[in-house]
DNA sequence: GAAAACCTAGCGAGCACTTAGTAAGTTTCG
DNA sequence: CGAAACTTACTAAGTGCTCGCTAGGTTTTC
């Protein structure tokens, strides 16, 4: 879906005849390439999908992608960022009208199940790019660190630590957030109609309950 | 460690002079090509990692894998059973050594938590094998729903049903556990001295005490 | 006429796997 | 015991394929 963005419908033959403007096009092909990316790489990781598929899909040459992107570690990059920001963005939304923070996180979790093709994109990628040497490997590494952050906070502002039984800190909780996320999310890529990963996690804040600030 | 094994510690040229029997020397060869893949495998995954990778850290050619090994998918295969039948034995024995089943799983987790490759291992190949058509796809589907119905089983015998809150099951505390084991790992791979996973899952059941049979 | 948006062609490297051969060790049998 | 028959454990060389990326050109719009 939204594949066909914005070219239009005519045989593919005559290539020069622009839907618009030259620049239109090339803003439209841009968004095409990064989509088609995001859905091919969520599929069969980084390494496996070549620039060729990617075109392929999209309907130009590999060299037609790299004149957009310079290599294919920049596409990757582009894509990353490109969906982390979105995430971001939604859940600093919710915050402002009113959500409790870790409420307003589990919210985003569940708009994201809604697009299982961006779960598996993060689940994928962020397991290939623990080797060395990966081309997302850094970016994934800063993730992790801001991610902790993040929750930690969020966790501190919804949770009394002083409640919490012995040698549980906002720290750990952070921890179960992020792996109960991360690891629903690696067994829902499995069967994707089995089980909703932000209901899951939905219920396991019902367990911290008890040690929530009023 | 344990890579040269059984093997004469002479020069490689004369590779001819046998360490004794040439069955001996095959089974060690064996073994040392499955150690050094799932080494490898670990850190790069099932596609990034050749042939020539594993052969040459091994001291011989591709074509010598694949004397012992008849494609680089049933490698794979005999690393992924081989270490996962070592799991499933560690877990039975000390179940019967008297400790609880959830117990009993928490204690074989801390025990691959030492051998951080073995974690990794299944992290990221987990992650890779999701595409259809992937070398070990069938096998990990399969895994996925042999572990689930292990796990169920594990949460009925120590966790008291009747006393969870509304909408919390069995089936939804032994989806906690896995996704938490398979999330906290995959965190972990990223940062291998911050946090113990293990530990972690420990703490977490110390959540459920409220809702363990007597 | 300059820049953007491509394409065709191809380079050099790497991939899993095959084929054909060799040098040892093991078994069989007179 | 000892030679022939066979098996095991490899190697060297190559097959056909795919990969990311480059160089150089052509068309289309501003």
């Amino acid at each position: 879906m939204t594949k066909d963005t914005a070219l239009d419908g005519e045989s593919t033959k005559q290539r020069g005849r622009a839907g618009r403007s030259t620049q239109a096009r090339g803003i439209a092909r841009r968004r095409a390439i990064l989509d088609t990316a995001m859905s091919l790489f969520s599929v069969g990781g980084f390494n496996t999908v070549s620039l060729a598929d990617i075109a392929n899909e999209v309907g130009i040459t590999q060299a037609g992608i790299l004149h957009y992107f310079p290599t294919k570690a920049a596409l990757l990059l582009a894509v990353l960022q490109e969906r982390e920001a979105r995430n971001v963005v939604s859940r600093k939304e919710r915050q402002e009208h009113g959500e409790s923070p870790l409420a307003a996180y589990v919210e985003t979790l569940a708009e994201n199940d809604r697009n299982p093709e961006l779960v598996q994109l993060f689940v994928i990628l962020a397991a290939e790019s623990t080797a060395e040497g990966h081309a997302g490997h850094e970016w994934f590494v800063q993730r992790n660190i801001d991610l902790m952050k993040t929750m930690i906070g969020l966790v501190q502002e919804t949770v009394d630590e002083s409640k919490l039984p012995d040698g549980i800190d906002a720290e750990v909780v952070a921890r179960w957030m992020l792996g109960l996320a991360h690891g629903l999310g690696a067994q829902w890529v499995f069967d994707t109609s089995a089980f909703a990963r932000a209901e899951h996690v939905r219920l396991f804040l019902r367990l911290l309950e008890p040690y929530m600030r009023p």
